[in-house]
DNA sequence: AATGAATGAGCCTTCATTCAT
DNA sequence: GATGAATGAAGGCTCATTCAT
């Protein structure tokens, strides 16, 4: 009987679990089934046994974190009726928050994150699945915002250019704290982040040229 | 004497084009010395030879990148006297056109937007030689546009949001594209999404709330 | 309850079924357990339960063979009564239509000539039990042909040489398919080859020069 | 300075002689590149390095093979004036005895008649470089010994009728010897059998009816 | 009587690196 | 200055087997 024994039948989510901070991390490619069995106390042939192979077991990780995120999702639906101005800024914060925390709910966005600026072949199941309802929401906060009509394409870039930013703030961070001593990337300071991207982002599409002009 | 001699004395040259290709496509751990060396028409010890190890090659492929585009960079200045708008559309359609050109200078943006979001150890050198130059351009250029008085970490903030925006629609690119059918990123595109970016970071700029309020 | 419930204790006869078909087409050591307790529809840990490992299943299914075709032999000892002409020319037909048949008998067939080309430690039991008996009636066979007098060794070897034709004929089969397009193991031509070997060992053993020649 | 020094550059061939002897004992699937690699004093990636992986070895290994049998053949072409009944007789005992053989040439026929009861994705291959021209010579001998009009099939099935016996005779040695005592595969037994192959065939070849009959 | 879960040894292959010329 | 050959560590995966119920 060893001292950190697990409750038979847990593996799988053990290894659910380590799966996703190890891609989350080092990506599909650099991540090694060893590691993520030695960080879920399982044996080698595990990952095999309850996903077949490497590749699906990433896949498993990627549906896993889905599920997570839509049933904690709850928090978002809360401020529908908020100003559209609240609900980017809620946006702009939960995106750019997230990857941030520590823990469980962590490396689910790196891991999405990581998909989008390197996607393997999962990510087509992932963009009808995660990004296109995420990017629909933001896409309507957006559309309350432009008063005068503008295209709808236009409408969507506004929307990718607020995810740019929450994306590059995270993913960029060693070299802009490097460029900006005064950033260290504490708790404060990402909240300061979120604030200067909700800004940043309102004055560009409350001040967007209209398509005549 | 082989057909394909290569001119003596090259072959150094030669690996370290193969590798910046290499490099940027594939990121420093997914890369192989044995697909450099063959892209190079050399041999696998070459890269031991002439750089030591993987690692040291690819710290010479930055400074090489970093070298080569130095020399180039007379184009940005041309347009020092220009009016602050059209020199952040300049600033703005370089840094995003440059990823998606063919070729030759192609690969450097690459490793270096890799190098960004994805750093080695290799970063603490660039920093100063290749992102914080680039840096300051843009960040004189806001500067310019912000006529309020606003504090030196807006501005700052306000170009990597600029920045991130431009790296952002090229690595997500099959996110964007899938979620916008209507964009393939033809050249065409990628110009409409250069103007996207600097029409939307201009209204932000010019309208940016001040401290204060 | 489950839709496809076998009848309790039935897996061990499901796994000697199973066992026999895979062993037969893939030999002992190529043939995985898990193959053999998916077509059985049993769980991996039964083989072990009921058998206590791979090797002792392997003679177990020699065994549920052996016993099976001591029963159904009763076809053989029909002919007894006919010519010695007939009787070979019987005794081919059934040793070279068998391994083709489809389904149940087949596989016993397939796995005795396996394991007389490519012997396992269970060899020793099957000789007495298996190839003895038939052999010796086969050697009977050639024996009343033989009018002469000729040595024992050489009434076995003609049967050997009957023995090896028909293994042949069944076992190299692709490349004799290959070296003779007109040969595509219809059942036809399955028929014409028995033919051609009793014709063959019947001129051989009738016009087999005597020892003193 | 290891005192079992092997000259550099002769890893291939040591490995080509290893694998032949290995694959030849235990077939394809069975063999593992760590035996050859062991066998033949070589790091386990030398097989990737030279062959690129196991399965090209193998094909090597044949090709090998084959290069060195063709080469060897002299032996045939000197008794292509003799009788028929003689060069009969002398293909017999050239094909029954070589699986015989120890040391290097063995496995080479080993292999090719495993090639034959067990074929692999490389039998393709062999069939007009290694077979087919044996087969045709044993043909042509057949052809000469049947001096009534048969069919080219007939003349063809004879010949595999002798091929059958010589492989029979090696591969099922085991049961042979168990069921004839007498017999226990000295370098006498062998040429006793590769007489009594010849007896029998001969005897069946000069005596088979007529297609008419 | 039976089974889902788990295990560790071993498989082939790939990798960056080093050797010896 | 350069290279073909060789190496050992580590990669993902499969296997027969055993555990715990």
């Amino acid at each position: 009987m060893s001292t950190t024994s697990h409750a038979r039948g847990d593996t799988r989510q053990r290894l659910l679990e380590a799966a996703g901070e190890v891609f989350a991390e080092r990506g599909f490619r650099s991540a090694t089934v060893r590691e993520i069995c030695q960080k879920s106390k399982s044996n080698v042939a595990a990952v095999n046994y309850h996903f077949g192979d490497k590749r699906r077991l990433y896949e498993a990780v990627l549906q896993h974190a889905h599920a997570w995120a839509t049933q904690g999702s709850a928090v978002f639906e809360e401020s529908q009726d908020a100003a559209p101005e609240r609900r980017l800024r809620d946006f702009i914060r939960s995106m750019l928050l997230k990857p941030f925390d520590q823990g469980r709910p962590s490396w689910q966005s790196k891991l999405m994150i990581r998909e989008m600026i390197e996607p393997t072949r999962a990510l087509d199941a992932l963009i009808e699945q995660y990004f296109r309802p995420r990017f629909e929401r933001l896409t309507a906060i957006v559309l309350e915002l432009l008063e005068r009509k503008v295209s709808t394409l236009d409408v969507r870039l506004c929307a990718s250019s607020v995810v740019g930013q929450c994306i590059h703030f995270h993913r960029a961070r060693a070299v802009i704290a490097r460029l900006n001593p005064e950033i260290t990337y504490t708790p404060e300071d990402i909240e300061m982040l979120a604030d200067h991207i909700a800004r940043f982002s309102l004055a560009a599409i409350e001040n967007l040229p209209s398509d005549e002009e």
